[in-house]
DNA sequence: CTGAAAGCGCTTACAG
DNA sequence: CTGAAAGCGCTTACAG
């Protein structure tokens, strides 16, 4: 560590709205009025009043502001697992939507530990935020902050166990039954279903979404079963060795996530099979470093974790505006074709 | 969607240090001491305060307290690539350093775009924070915000171009070294070099690190040169074929990322060549789910980026309190062995 | 069109 | 040990 200089805290008193009005010459009342765009102000006068604050940097204070409004401008974000993968888009589609500057966000992040949540939720309503968005890390339903909070809040990707709140999450069925759509779209007909824990709600509904896409096509899964087991690359290897050894005549296999889907994609090339021509493979979460990195690139469901994290703001701001519809609201997945599942007749 | 109820915003005026002063029989002015630990307060009426407080689930505002001691307990941290890997650990650490409650974070991602900074940075002032912490995805050096903030700042990962700022970053130098000292620790010395993008420092540091612990070894790379190309899978199959056609006597390769050499593991094993028997392969960065999904699992370099993450916190809080020497700090990297470099013998 | 005054919720000297 | 008063920086009726 180098220590070139070691400055003092003298930092200077930040410049105030009277410190604008004096310049300009008018009352502080004035200023305020001439800089947040009220219509009782000569032209001339605004005119004055923003230069003078233009000079000065002037930079209204939030705080103050905030308190005499009863809004702060700010909202909280709580997540339990920062460095999962589904927080991060959830979190960026929802700053998107606050739009740059207008909002502020405070991040929390409570490492799934209900005490420390409570602990964030009371630093933030302190900080009097306007609202909160919780972000879970996998879609089954989570306990509620409960009714008596006093500001709204919406539940992104996790759901809350109350209908009487707000929640936006990815709709799992829908997009199970999509990945198999397509498969059958290639003209796949014998399809295995691969997938991570199932004790995640997620794997179910992927799993039920399926079932019903291959019901309608009066057909069923390969080994008759959804072969759960771990969200791992490793498990992925496994699975498909045992699949293939059962049913040698699969065409198309179908895996709960991307990193399921690498494994099986090894295991296939080991087995001499190849993809896409002999298999169809298709993963889930569209990890682009996953996906793109594969060899061939692999077919994969987009949760539209953008898209949730950006509703969510939008529910929020109703919220905060009074409106506040509660209940569950799905957000589609979409399917992103690579190589993995190309066509090639 | 579900609209079941539609709540209004009727939510009540949230409690004030008045109304607790009230049912305690006291003035604000002793509450305000009795709550916040003051001592000329008696046991009594504290208890009475505190008592009175707690059912009035009272949350003392931030806002006003912020106003009145020109502190608002608040800190900036903004990203320029919230969904890559480099940030989230970073920030981590900070929220760890300062502590659950005590200061909260505004998280703003500038998407690598200086005037949505500009933007944000703005907002964060407006908002009186305390200090700013800004994380970049690489460690390349950054513009300055320049001296004028009346703030300070903490530039993490990626330093400030400018001496006069506080940054902490990786020394990315040692960590090449590291790989390089542990793969002649395994007993190897025909050591090659794949990696990503040259125009990136932290490629050119690592460069030189593993040059340099070569040379006191009195070896040299390798085809005499560190093979760059890109940061991903693609480019370390294609590195380790050409690589190898041209040294198939080497016993080691050292790569770039975790990517890269999930890459070169994918052609090795094409080869024939045993990881890690007859050739050694050690990653970088550490990507768990990369890393750990690698077969054999692969030997990383870990940047400790939590480790900035919290430095960064403690420094902003020393700068905070006036004490800011200036100048770059680096944090040392760390090993993590798995099986692509187990020694065998 | 402009400004004096009140007040948002809190803390901190200052008297008592 | 307790409380009345001033004040942080702003906005908003209300007079003029």
């Amino acid at each position: 560590m180098t220590t070139e200089s070691r400055r003092g805290a003298r930092r200077s008193r930040a410049t105030t709205l009277t410190d604008v009005a004096r310049l300009a010459g008018v009352s502080v009342a004035t200023a305020s009025k001439a800089l947040n765009g009220r219509d009782q102000v000569k032209a001339e006068t605004r005119v004055r009043v923003v230069e003078a604050a233009e000079r000065l940097s002037f930079s209204p204070n939030a705080l103050a502001r905030g308190l005499l409004q009863g809004r702060s401008g700010t909202v909280g974000l709580i997540t339990s697992d920062l460095d999962g993968r589904f927080s991060i888009p959830v979190l960026m589609g929802a700053e998107d939507a606050f739009g740059t500057g207008s909002v502020s966000v405070f991040l929390c992040d409570a490492r799934g530990d209900a005490i420390r949540e409570r602990h964030h939720v009371n630093a933030l309503l302190s900080q009097r935020v306007d609202g909160l968005i919780v972000v879970g890390y996998q879609t089954d339903p989570r306990p509620s902050l409960g009714p008596d909070l006093p500001v709204p809040v919406v539940y992104a990707y996790a759901p809350s166990e109350s209908p009487d709140d707000v929640s936006i999450t990815a709709d799992n069925v829908e997009a199970g039954a999509m990945a198999v759509e397509h498969l059958l779209s290639c003209g796949r007909r014998r399809i295995a279903h691969i997938s991570g824990d199932p004790t995640y709600t997620a794997a179910q509904d992927r799993s039920r979404g399926a079932l019903r896409a291959l019901d309608d096509a009066g057909l069923s899964m390969v080994g008759d079963q959804t072969y759960f087991g771990a969200w791992t690359e490793a498990w992925g290897r496994a699975a498909a060795r045992l699949v293939h050894r059962q049913h040698p005549d699969l065409d198309a296999i179908f895996c709960g996530s991307d990193q399921i889907a690498r494994g099986v994609l090894d295991t296939l090339g080991e087995l001499g099979r190849d993809v896409p021509r002999d298999v169809s493979v298709i993963g889930f979460d569209n990890w682009e470093a996953i996906a793109t990195g594969a060899r061939p690139a692999l077919t994969s469901i987009d949760m539209n974790l953008e898209t949730i994290g950006e509703r969510a703001a939008k529910r929020l701001f109703r919220a905060i505006d009074g409106d506040a519809p509660s209940g569950v609201e799905s957000v589609s997945c979409r399917l992103v074709t690579r190589e993995s599942t190309l066509t090639l007749d």
